[in-house]
DNA sequence: CGCAACTTTGATACAACTCAAAAAATGTGG
DNA sequence: CCACATTTTTTGAGTTGTATCAAAGTTGCG
């Protein structure tokens, strides 16, 4: 499960992102193939790279003292992670699925930054985002099991843009560990939903939101 | 409620900031009073300015569409905080206690950032900061009540280095709203840790840690 | 001193967790 | 392609930690 492969084509520009930085990474970066839950770096591992998903999903998380997850954030194709400030990574990452991984050196574009404001400061957009998602999750975490899944698949429904029907690259795991549930609960929820026609579960992973006007009314 | 007076003499520089930006803050900032519970700024509102408190403390906050309330962060002497990358503040905020604020124009940073790239770093780094503690507080909210509450008395003996004694500045609300929980279960757990003589409560706003490895234990 | 705000304590309810097992999906080798 | 093994997901029954509702103490200020 540790495979990871460097491969020599350029991926093609997955074109989500428009800032500069992510062009940068996009053309200056190696694509990297990961496969599936191998890891990509570890919590406290010297934060040498800056990653770019291209194809597939990562995770980032961390382990607590009690052997519990918490998983931090996902990343779609278009999504940059692993972007520290200080040395090492405050997470640990792993490919969800296989997936096609853009990698530059910080280095790189450390040294871009001292020369151009724009990445600079591009840099300094990329943590405040980071920072608001981060925000974010802490606001989901105080609401109730419905309340934080209908805004899950709200947020995956919005970031992959699947005409109304979602892929889930994740598992139910990854799902409770994000936000803060058991796989049961989380379960359940998607049940219950389903119940009450507000989604319809095809297959396990594959969710279509059947009444987002409700999914809204839950996340709001 | 809402008094907030600027005031002419530079305060004394409380001496925590080794960074040059907060120094550029205490230096080039304009203090300002602000009364107890009054508004710094609100949610939304155009981010202006950059603050640093000199005396007193400041919380900030989201209201949730139930009415609640999620208290993002408290910021003691020292601490920078309301520096956005994005036109608009993400949280409101408001003075906890009567409170000294440093107050300088973002444009003034920003500028000075543009010529020097060591202050570019500065601002970048304190975006991180930010991000770390929002990161932290994700963890802390999928712990327990006792968990949290020991967690929040450490980080603010930390903080406020008080020689094992701690002055909150903030009330059981303030706490709660912080900690995702009620103020009876802050209560409550409060009262359970004095029984084991975790801690002593001298009153209700004064708390000596009195077992700190117990406290720890349930930290880590 | 007396009122208002804050904190603590008590009794009960309920949402989510735990433990357990069935059902469904996925992968593997013959 | 099917039979089997494994993993993942769902469902069920019972428990528990925290919330809610209610009231009694405290504290601090005007």
């Amino acid at each position: 499960m540790q495979t990871v492969t460097s491969i020599q084509k350029p991926a093609a520009n997955v074109g989500l992102g428009d800032s500069s930085l992510a062009m940068s990474v996009a053309s200056l970066g190696a694509p990297m193939l990961y496969a599936r839950n191998s890891e990509i770096y570890g919590e406290g591992e010297q934060a040498e790279y800056v990653y770019q998903v291209v194809s597939g999903a990562v995770r980032t998380y961390k382990i607590l003292s009690d052997g519990r997850r918490q998983v931090g954030s996902f990343y779609l194709p278009g999504d940059v992670f692993g972007l520290e400030v200080g040395e090492q990574h405050e997470l640990s990452s792993e490919a969800i699925v296989n997936s096609t991984i853009s990698v530059i050196k910080r280095s790189t574009l450390t040294s871009l930054a001292a020369r151009d404001g724009k990445v600079a400061h591009e840099l300094w957009a990329l943590t405040a985002r980071e920072l608001r998602r981060a925000q974010k999750h802490v606001l989901l975490l105080v609401r109730t099991a419905q309340e934080r899944v209908a805004s899950f698949l709200l947020e995956m429904a919005d970031r992959t843009k699947g005409e109304g029907q979602i892929e889930l690259p994740m598992s139910r795991q990854d799902i409770a560990d994000y936000l803060g549930l058991t796989i049961e609960t989380v379960s359940r929820t998607l049940t219950l939903l389903e119940g009450q026609a507000t989604i319809a579960l095809r297959r396990a992973r594959c969710v279509r939101l059947t009444n987002e006007r409700q999914l809204r009314k839950l996340d709001s």
